[in-house]
DNA sequence: GTTCCTGCAAATCCTTTGCAAGTTC
DNA sequence: GAACTTGCAAAGGATTTGCAGGAAC
């Protein structure tokens, strides 16, 4: 696993980020972190619970929802809607990305768009609206499923509505 | 109100739904559907339990959820994810929209970019992947709230990540 | 020692489902 | 009359909260 190359400075974002605020750290929050930037997918609550167990079987589900808020809150994970499941996916100095979201087999793509970033900026520079962040998914078929499903010539794209 | 421009054709297109399901038609539905119609905002499920109970005041809860289960699957109706809140809204013969949503003022602001379209599509057909939807969201803060907020020129566009 | 953290269980919130009674066709 | 709908109440599932005990500072 190559996982870990930004891990370190996220750590300590984090450790910061706690002191500011006057919290402490425990055996568990680092787990459940450590578990989080270990991992460069895209992960449930229930994902992350078990990943975090596998270090201090003792982890509660509870802290794993706490320590989520304060990764979120400390800009290093960011929340993801995935088919009415919360999903969350590490934040800190990534590219901005947009996600296909296959309905079929539920992978996730991440793909991105400076062009999109760009028109987006334009608009809402009109708008005079304040860009704080966004989310953008494409739900569909991907390549694997559309073809199973059939016919499906990926050429032509049905209503994107 | 000048609201029910294209109610009546929207109509007709849920009750030949129905038909083609073999399902019936009932005083409730209807209130339902016709507030639902009749309003061209984002609607939460309260709003719209609300709306329609000004005409059938025995609408139950539960039948807005199955109403609008069924407005979605007859393409009347898209959902629309506000905050942690289910929202629905018009979706018949409008153009494809994107959505800006006022942290702060939760006001929702439509936009519209063929230029976003196109750039999907494109992504899309390069991945192969087959577009059957998807969910473009802005967050931050409308001119109004923005300027509230303090100094924040409209011009900077902070971080979007 | 004080303050924060934890897990559990209970409480919430939103949404769906089972069911008996009422409607529509 | 058969099939579909309804509202209620109960069930579900996800997330939050109250609390007593334990850990960090």
């Amino acid at each position: 696993m190559a996982a870990g190359e930004g891990a370190r400075e996220e750590k300590e974002i984090f450790a910061a980020f706690l002191r500011a605020r006057g919290q402490k750290r425990s055996e568990q929050r680092e787990a459940v972190v450590d578990a989080f930037l270990r991992s460069n997918r895209h992960l449930s609550v229930d994902d992350l619970l078990r990943l975090a167990r596998r270090k201090r079987p003792d982890v509660g589900r509870t802290t794993v929802y706490r320590t989520l808020k304060l990764l979120t809150a400390a800009g290093l994970a960011q929340e993801l809607e995935v088919a009415g499941r919360t999903h969350f996916e590490r934040e800190h100095n990534r590219a901005h990305h947009d996600h296909f979201i296959c309905r079929s087999c539920a992978e996730i793509i991440e793909f991105t768009s400076p062009e999109i970033e760009r028109i987006q900026i334009d608009v809402a520079r009109e708008l005079g609206f304040v860009i704080e962040g966004h989310r953008h998914q494409i739900h569909g078929l991907c390549r694997k499923c559309a073809a199973q499903a059939g016919s499906a010539p990926s050429g032509t794209a049905p209503a994107a509505h």
